[in-house]
DNA sequence: CTCAGCTTTCCTGCTT
DNA sequence: GAAGCAGGAAAGCTGA
């Protein structure tokens, strides 16, 4: 589905670059070759005091990190090529051009950038008040918990690479199949290259207690309980 | 500082 | 026998 937004759309006006270029590829190395406010200690009303359809190409640059310094997104998972664009580009994308461009982060992002639409001048902590009072917790990502990372993974097939894949969907059931990969990518996130699939399983063993997920009597098979939330769309 | 929730680590025993 | 699962126990980490 979102294989038929292509770079085009998002690119019309602007270089062709490699979707896996960086951040400092695309946009500089430094804040000195585009000197704008410092977002960072005195801006929290910048993104909001000047409307986003006339944000300049740096303007969206410095929101994206915003965002990811702010709401701790990763920024791995953002192609900062579909983000070389100017405000109004970026008004004008829709929210599945959000997600072909940003996976998961993609979502909060779009739904960020429409709060600070609809609600023009709004302050930093109205935004996280807005964000917390989503349908979906928004939280550090980089922190999340387990079973939201195995949720994310199952709705990312283009970080997924295999590893996890749905065996019923619509019962939340789905399988682990590179349990090795799975753990390694976990500790990664965790920053604990110790982490193996044993101990990974006791954590998803874990959430039989809670509810998060619940037995199911086939090996590397888990399926998602009530207290789990979002997998059941394509949205998170 | 305390506490609770979550995760990690280690372990034993069982099942496939 | 190997791999995976189940679950107890304890410790570590983190945020409220």
């Amino acid at each position: 589905m979102l294989d038929s937004v292509t770079h085009s759309t998002f690119l019309s006006n602007t270089m062709v670059c490699d979707p896996l270029m960086s951040w400092t590829e695309i946009f500089g190395t430094t804040e000195d070759d585009y000197p704008t406010c410092d977002h960072r200690t005195d801006s929290d009303s910048f993104w909001t005091s000047i409307h986003p359809e006339h944000w300049s190409k740096h303007n969206v640059c410095e929101w994206l990190q915003f965002c990811c310094d702010q709401y701790k997104l990763d920024a791995n998972c953002i192609s900062f090529s579909h983000f070389n664009i100017s405000g109004l580009q970026l008004c004008n994308m829709t929210q599945e051009e959000f997600l072909d461009a940003a996976g998961i982060c993609g979502e909060y992002l779009y739904f960020i950038l429409q709060n600070i639409r609809m609600h023009g001048e709004c302050s930093r902590n109205q935004i996280k008040h807005l964000l917390n009072s989503c349908l979906l917790p928004v939280q550090d990502l980089q922190s999340s918990h387990l079973w939201e990372f195995v949720r994310d993974l199952l709705l990312s097939p283009e970080e997924n690479s295999g590893i996890l894949e749905w065996e019923d969907r619509g019962q939340g059931i789905f399988r682990v199949v590179k349990s090795e990969a799975l753990a390694k990518m976990w500790g990664q996130r965790k920053k604990n290259d110790r982490m193996t699939y044993e101990k990974l399983s006791r954590a998803l063993r874990y959430y039989y207690k809670t509810g998060i997920l619940e037995r199911v009597d086939r090996r590397l098979v888990y399926k998602f309980g009530k207290n789990a939330h979002g997998w059941q769309e394509n949205k998170i």
